[in-house]
DNA sequence: AAAAGCCCCTGGATGC
DNA sequence: TGCATCCAGGGGCTTT
């Protein structure tokens, strides 16, 4: 469920609540993908500073040393006072003087790791090989372009490797590639300038749209007060095997994809 | 360097 | 109702 938006609306959700507060006990719960890597009393006491976010990865930092946050396939994050005793798949529990910081994990592929600084190996394993942030300054067109020609893959799986543009799963991998015509199964090489222009745009547009309605609420996902977000209610393609296209009413082609669904229109999606 | 497969884990939906 | 099977939003690691 977590891709950029989602990981971006559970950021905005506690990031302004929770900076300042001191970390009073930390609380875990069955082991997640990796380990936290620190003794969790080490924790208590020291102060959140801020709270960012890289690709899916929410950075949270401390006066000393930060925490790498990672929502996996199936986590979400709440933050209250008044959270109930923790459940069988709360799995790590950050408790502050704010809120206590929750993670639910049921599938548990994600994991939160602490690291001494960015620069340490534990972050640099995990933030090294991540591409250029989307919304951000960095991420463009040229550049992008000239990296698809290098790559020979499928452009669906090009933009889910995350080796250059990071964020992008495989909702909004779907999504993209329909609002700009491009076959999900079409060489990343072979895609012309133009054509990476509309793509790059695109992605763009669509994460930040999904940011604003909330994010995208299939099953598991909800932000940090549990609300579910919206924006799959306004998917062109994704989940919509069989269904007629919202544009040209051709039915949804669903194929996969590197053990991954994919979807998209045979009419819209013809370059 | 790039690409393809494997696998971590649990739960919900589907089919017999 | 019970049980087996398939599928799911990610991504690091290994192998080719």
């Amino acid at each position: 469920m977590p891709e950029l938006p989602e990981v971006e609306v559970t950021r905005l959700g506690f990031a302004d609540r929770i900076a300042g507060a001191q970390v009073r006990a930390v609380h875990l719960g069955k082991p997640l993908r990796w380990g936290l890597g620190i003794e969790p009393s080490a924790l208590v006491g020291r102060q959140v500073r801020s709270v960012r976010r890289r690709g899916k990865y929410l950075l949270i930092d401390l006066d000393a040393g930060l925490l790498l946050l990672h929502l996996g396939m199936s986590g979400s994050l709440r933050f209250a006072h008044d959270l109930p005793e923790a459940g069988k798949h709360d799995h790590f529990d950050l408790v502050t003087e704010r809120g206590t910081l929750r993670l639910n994990d049921p599938r548990r592929f994600g994991a939160v790791v602490y690291a001494d600084d960015e620069a340490a190996p534990g972050a640099i394993k995990l933030l090294g090989g991540l591409g250029v942030e989307p919304l951000g300054e960095s991420f463009d067109v040229g550049e992008f372009h000239a990296a698809l020609q290098r790559r020979q893959a499928p452009i669906k799986q090009v933009l889910l490797a995350g080796d250059l543009v990071v964020g992008v799963g495989n909702i909004y991998a779907s999504e993209a590639l329909f609002a700009s015509g491009i076959r999900p199964t079409l060489s990343a090489a072979r895609i012309s300038r133009p054509r990476a222009a509309r793509l790059h745009e695109a992605v763009r547009s669509i994460l930040a749209r999904a940011v604003e309605r909330g994010g995208s609420t299939l099953r598991d996902f909800s932000n940090v007060d549990g609300q579910g977000g919206y924006f799959q209610l306004e998917a062109m393609v994704y989940g919509r095997a069989g269904q007629a296209c919202r544009v040209c009413a051709t039915p949804i082609r669903q194929l996969r994809q590197g053990q991954r669904s994919t979807f998209y229109c045979p009419h819209c999606q013809k370059y």
